[in-house]
DNA sequence: CCCTGATTCGC
DNA sequence: GCGAATCAGG
């Protein structure tokens, strides 16, 4: 894979958005990580972080605006990158601002979702043992209270709470090895048919 | 352990 | 110019 223009422009949006490199490099494909960071500060702009050696993810970043540097006088020669574009995103009513959280919100408008698994269907209650139902409070307690924008392949996707409200996270602990789910979730979503037979009814 | 970006240096 | 290896920090 080379850095044509598309990739290129690919890139800076995508760092502009702070995105990780490794997030960048998954999206464009056939590049690691380490291609990106590379690219990245070849073409001059880096800076993200203060520190040397060290950035956080995609977080507290203030809206920089850091590139602008050239404008280009003239010509626009960029004009079709791909479709997409129309986002059928109606504007979200919400009528609860009660964000204790200070999510960061990713500038970003395209939006893509990290997870790389289906999301689990909320079990019913009375399907699930109460030893696990037990242990899966438990586990909310301790959830990450992650956002849908926040969950990796290495982060647990259990949803909790109701979607339609602002109570609304994924767990985000560390998943289980080759599973979408930490390990108590994994307990009440991969139950041996056998046990759900003999609860059942 | 997972992750992050920064740097180096042979290609 | 490129990016794997390495480094350095969270």
């Amino acid at each position: 894979m080379s850095w044509t223009d598309e990739r290129v422009e690919i890139l800076k949006k995508m760092w502009g958005e702070g995105q990780s490199a490794s997030q960048i490099a998954k999206e464009l494909g056939g590049v690691t990580r380490n291609a990106v960071i590379g690219k990245v500060h070849r073409l001059g702009l880096s800076n993200r972080t203060g520190g040397g050696g060290t950035a956080k993810p995609a977080a507290k970043e203030k809206p920089a605006a850091k590139p602008a540097a050239k404008a280009k006088p003239a010509a626009a020669p960029k004009p079709a990158p791909a479709a997409a574009a129309a986002a059928p995103q109606a504007e979200k009513p919400a009528p609860k601002p009660a964000a204790p959280e200070k999510v960061a919100a990713t500038p970003a408008r395209k939006q893509i979702i990290p997870a790389g698994q289906p999301l689990p269907p909320q079990p019913s209650a009375n399907e699930i043992s109460p030893e696990a139902l037990e242990s899966v409070r438990q586990v909310e307690k301790k959830a990450k209270k992650l956002s849908l924008m926040e969950l990796t392949e290495r982060t647990c996707k259990w949803p909790i709470g109701d979607p339609a409200t602002e109570e609304f996270w994924f767990c985000g602990l560390a998943v289980q090895p080759g599973k979408p789910y930490c390990e108590a979730h994994v307990g009440v979503a991969f139950q041996p048919m056998s046990s759900r037979r003999d609860r059942r009814r």
